[in-house]
DNA sequence: TCAATAGGTAATTTCAAAAATATATGATGA
DNA sequence: TCATCATATATTTTTGAAATTACCTATTGA
């Protein structure tokens, strides 16, 4: 008997990472009144399923619950935006260093391969065609994914995911594109993580970070 | 009208703390089966209910969830656990260093105060009373968190506070008292704080952390 | 004796409706 | 006109039970 994964998936689970997709992809704008049975309509659940999974996404920090209220989605700000920033870079540069130390070559192939792909994807978008927004963010969480993977610790690899993924929503909503500036630190990330120059692996990374919201609160797409 | 506070507090949010301190605290072993309808009659809601709170913990990482065979407590290991003060080492040094960089005498107030309470209590344990082991650990988190108040990011804030209660599950779970040499380092935190001395500071935390963490791994308290 | 399967039991997952709470509407009195 | 209070509506919170899935036991056949 095949057992195809996912066969044994709850339909809880499903609606999970559905409403997750669609806050951080900003589908389910900053600030939206999120009404249960407005909800149950739209994602066709139970109200009480529902909840389950708001309450996730509520320890997750992606929607807030005040008090009898109900649920909304999780506001923005520009000094939230630096703080997820800083998060992000204070744990990346961190496993970024682990990872550097402890990678072996099959860690350096992982690396190359989501380098190859992520590159690709970006040739295309320099190229004009911003269809495949999604895939892309997808493979830039691949390739960072890949170069700390050999931190060593899961409790820092979970924790990093999880601002990650709030980063994420916050380069969504600006709808940040940065020329061939995010492409070229990407391949200097490369670089020097297959050199093992973990200092200089770290300042690229701090940059790509710095720049990217420095670019997005000049443009004013946060209204603070 | 006097509005007191917690009058607006939800029964799922009581049992949550509740449930989470009983975690936490060890009432609820590692590796306990958490069964509904058990939860349910122990602490007097319905499924539906503990359900929603469960989901929570969940994404704290304080219990796990295994496809549709239900919940338990989230299992112990010595690498967890060397994980997991890995990671208090890197959030609260990073953030006991920023704070003492922008902390004003208000700061500095509040971390004497917050001092002198786990004080009186050290020394009420010294003396062999260990009857108030959970006022103990509060004010331990209420000192650490008055030393890192002032980093300026709820972010790092919140994040720290997760793994602060996942680092005092397992202390709480090895039984630890370590005589008077926490104590001693926790006056050692307070004189370097109090000096805006970010290296000795943070050098004090690291050695707190991580002889807390040899001790209790050489007792043997942690099956791995 | 062992493996495989079928049936029954126990658990989780999902639902729809009742209870509790908050919000909006309108009437009353100063 | 304005604030206050009572009423009605809308929304959230909680419940108990139905539907689904996993687990255990015993029977069958080799």
């Amino acid at each position: 008997m095949l057992d195809q994964p996912g066969s044994t998936e709850t339909i809880g689970e499903k609606t999970y990472r559905r409403i997750r997709s669609d806050i951080i992809f900003g589908r389910l704008p900053p600030g939206q009144k999120l009404r249960l049975e407005r909800l149950s309509a739209q994602y066709e659940t139970s109200i009480a399923t529902l909840r389950e999974l708001l309450n996730r996404l509520l320890v997750e920090g992606l929607i807030v619950a005040e008090g009898q209220r109900g649920f909304e989605v999780m506001p923005v700000s520009a000094e939230r935006w630096q703080e997820i920033a800083a998060m992000r870079e204070l744990l990346e540069c961190h496993a970024l260093r682990q990872s550097i130390e402890y990678g072996d070559v099959e860690w350096e192939g992982r690396v190359v391969a989501a380098h190859h792909k992520l590159a690709t994807l970006e040739k295309q978008l320099l190229a004009g065609d911003r269809s495949q927004t999604e895939t892309w963010k997808r493979y830039d969480w691949e390739f960072h994914h890949a170069l700390i993977s050999c931190c060593g610790s899961k409790a820092l690899l979970d924790t990093h995911s999880a601002i990650f993924d709030k980063y994420l929503r916050y380069q969504i909503i600006a709808v940040v594109f940065r020329g061939d500036a995010a492409a070229r630190e990407h391949r200097e990330l490369l670089k020097a993580a297959l050199k093992r120059d973990a200092d200089a692996a770290t300042a690229v990374l701090v940059k790509h970070i710095r720049d990217c919201v420095q670019y997005t609160i000049k443009s004013g797409a946060l209204a603070s």
